[in-house]
DNA sequence: GCCTCTCGATCGATCGATCGATAGCATAGG
DNA sequence: CCTATGCTATCGATCGATCGATCGAGAGGC
């Protein structure tokens, strides 16, 4: 059974996600979700509360899962594949939390926004310091850490805008291609072989 | 001088990429432009009819310029360094025109949409062209000409919404930098040496 | 006397949000 | 067992504000 907190936020999800938060108004919610836009206000603050708590549920789970990526490997290079895999994994499973986590940040007040953005940054604070610590033991070969950092984010984050599970591509497939791309691009040293797959830490189950 | 149509397309240009298409009001456009509402009217049709046109110039001149970067170049690997050059060039140099164009397509209509999506998937399509005829002489090694297409895409894409150009890395190094990170992704040959920028191409103007 | 440019006033529609009321269900008091 | 009380869930009606857009009018140059 779902109840009709669940029903509101789904449908805000996929509203905010296809529409944006400024194109989606109450009303059209409350059809959505099978209600009245009097008894939306039961289950939620204003509607900007509820943007606020899509993105920090969507958030909470990425910086955990994150986290956990970080305790579960030591050296950088199937650290960074793991990120790699949780990254893309997440924004093909549930493309509609991270379209709205990545394009639905302007529409926030300024402190609602500081306060999504710290969630983010912290996510990427994971991402900064294995990339560095790769440099550091010269694992990775770039010229600004900064640079390919962003680089690999927004490559691995467009997935939640293409991505067909009906394609031609399967998901775990396509986690791994990115793990190559990626390790190519940072020029780990493991990366001999130009067309392979690599197979770093295959035995990990996907983390979210 | 600046004319009051190009005060009101100004406006716009900054006003949708800070707060999207529909988060931005007819009164505020005025203002910003220096008019009174009524008076935009003078120099737009409808508030969509603007935006339009925004994302029509923007894309006519991405699809001239990568147009004029396959006439330029011949062989899969100087065009893909000139087209990586060029998109980041232009989304460093233009974050709003390209903010406006990637984020906000979902606020138009069926058929406009279809419009600018046609545009732009015609230059998307050089990107393509250069990867696969590079893929068929050996010239690349990937997995998946479309998935590494989309990654480089989405990569370029991202640096409209953190280049700064105070900065510490500028302009010309960072596209540089995109260029090299992006023929070791594609599993370039010539990318031998991990950590220097490639200088393929070095004298090609900037076509943007 | 047209043509370009500008504006105040205002249109109907929709916006996000709130109100008081009602129905259903539980639990406690007698 | 009955009913009084209170809580959850729901809604129609409506609030003031703002939305995108249009109107007729006036100002100024050609």
């Amino acid at each position: 059974m779902t109840t009709s907190g669940e029903r509101v936020r789904r449908a805000a999800l996929e509203l905010f996600a296809e529409r944006g938060f400024h194109g989606t108004g109450i009303r059209q919610l409350a059809e959505r979700a099978g209600l009245s836009s009097a008894s939306l206000y039961h289950y939620m603050g204003t509607k900007e509360d509820l943007l606020v708590e899509l993105m920090r549920t969507s958030l909470d789970r990425l910086v955990a899962a994150a986290d956990a990526v970080l305790l579960a490997h030591d050296d950088p290079t199937s650290r960074l594949v793991a990120l790699v895999r949780l990254h893309v994994t997440s924004h093909a499973e549930r493309p509609l939390e991270t379209r709205v986590v990545d394009d639905e940040v302007h529409a926030l007040s300024p402190q609602r926004r500081a306060e999504v953005v710290a969630l983010r940054d912290r996510y990427e604070a994971a991402w900064r310091e294995v990339i560095d610590d790769g440099l550091a033991q010269g694992a990775f070969a770039v010229e600004s850490a900064a640079v390919a950092r962003r680089a690999l984010l927004e490559m691995c984050s467009g997935v939640a805008r293409w991505f067909d599970p009906a394609g031609p591509t399967a998901l775990p497939a396509l986690a791994e291609q990115y793990a190559g791309l990626a390790l190519r691009l940072l020029g780990a040293e493991t990366a001999t072989d130009a067309s392979g797959p690599r197979r770093v830490d295959a035995d990990t189950p996907s983390p979210v």
